[in-house]
DNA sequence: AGAAGGACCAGTGGTCCGTA
DNA sequence: AGAAGGACCAGTGGTCCGTA
């Protein structure tokens, strides 16, 4: 249902060969592709990934230069199609911007919905991991380990790396577990034009405030959720909950340990 | 009900020292102590282990030697209650023998009742660790990490180590999930004088044989089962499983894959 | 300045092999 | 010979900090 919208306003900046090259090292083992790759597929817009021309020139600091082919990041162009033969140098992705839900990020910019959805392709190279692992009877991992890292540069998914995913897990949690205050802070974030580190800092407080509302146990409440399961509770937002339950603790003991009653 | 029994015939061995260490190093968090651990402070006997008198001489090959008072393992002495103050050298726990269930080892040696309660005070160790991670908002293992063998070491439980729980988790794994078949197992090794390795190696078919009743998910029958789940399935069972699983499917599949067919 | 990610590091799972 | 376990090693979780 979101799936279309989200297509066509932000996702169709995604690379169509990891996918393919997913299926093929999924073999007989790969369960089903997910929505967004049938609907991705079907969408027939072409864009590239990780790849630009070579160009030996030093990074002079003009921005928001758009004049150029060689666009890298989500959300804009409709096409660049002719792609890169050889030579080519590894480039960055484009930073993220604090963008509303559905919003297309413009300029060498990423949008919100992109980075969520890179969760979601991880969660899909997991599936995949795991069934090539149950296939060959080795073990396989429930937690979106260095293997599954490995697994999607292995299949051209080069723009999705360890400390990126780790860094926003927190932010993919709220958008998870409460999707309409995941909203509102976007929105409020963009209203006020802050940056997106002021807008992941801003993601831990809410979710504390989920936990509270469920005896604080962090894990149990990642793991009780299917998408958000498979990663692992950032050690900050732990640190967090562990402070706010032991100031929490402090406050109720001077009520007696009344903290039920409503005074 | 089976403990006072194991505890009577063959695990009267096991240190005290270690067990109220653990009670204190759990703090607030420990959890209740086991049953084992109240039949034992029950049982009043004193016995040492992992410790013995300074001895410089080299190995004498000497065996079954029995009228030394430096006995290590689990299941015979009374009492040598003297304890060990300084100088003490790094003993080996005596190598276990193929008891029957119930059966007290003699001589130096540890009978397999007695390896099998190394595992349960694993699992106790665990239990302690995931109470102090708790309380201090520290993520916590659900597996016998090598945390969980650190802090075995830490309260005296040195006769505890990673080598030797990972190499007998499938006899255990059988004990746990056909007791019956195990202690008929055991029997039967004794009988015919079998050394351990053998009643070891003999351990991994009947556990195949429990996979592959249901549907050949090892990981999936560790987890089911609570004292098992928190062990990893060793390496060489997932890859027996795998491999009795590849001929089965061969099998099947000239009988047309009509399998479950009574011809 | 704000941000992306290569690369490092302490401690892990796994088990070999020098030891007794 | 059979067996216990110190100690090693490849690959992990975690994230810093040199980079753009």
């Amino acid at each position: 249902t979101t799936n279309t919208l989200l297509d066509a306003l932000s996702q169709e900046g995604l690379s169509e060969e990891p996918v393919q090259q997913e299926k093929e090292a999924a073999g007989s083992g790969g369960g089903g592709v997910g929505t967004w790759e049938a609907v991705k597929l079907a969408g027939g817009k072409k864009q590239q990934r990780g790849k630009k021309k070579a160009r030996a020139r030093m990074a002079s600091l003009e921005d928001d230069d758009d004049d150029e082919t060689d666009q890298l990041g989500g959300a804009e162009d409709d096409d660049n199609g002719g792609g890169c033969d050889g030579g080519c140098e590894r480039q960055r992705e484009h930073p993220f911007i604090v963008t509303e839900p559905g919003e297309v990020a413009r300029g060498k910019k990423n949008g919100l919905d992109y980075l969520f959805h890179l969760y979601e392709q991880c969660r899909e190279f997991l599936v995949q991991v795991q069934n090539i692992g149950k296939e060959k009877g080795e073990k396989c991992p429930t937690k979106v380990t260095n293997q599954v890292f490995r697994y999607a540069k292995k299949v051209g998914a080069s723009y999705i790396n360890k400390p990126k995913m780790r860094h926003y897990v927190h932010c993919y949690a709220l958008h998870c577990l409460d999707e309409e205050a995941s909203n509102a802070l976007r929105r409020a974030f963009k209203e006020r034009g802050e940056n997106v580190g002021a807008w992941r800092q801003a993601c831990y407080k809410p979710v504390v405030a989920i936990a509270a509302r469920q005896g604080w146990d962090i894990d149990a409440i990642f793991n009780a959720h299917p998408r958000l399961s498979i990663w692992y509770v950032p050690t900050k937002l732990r640190q967090l909950c562990h402070a706010e339950r032991s100031s929490a603790a402090a406050c109720s003991s001077v009520t007696g340990g009344a903290d039920h009653l409503p005074f």
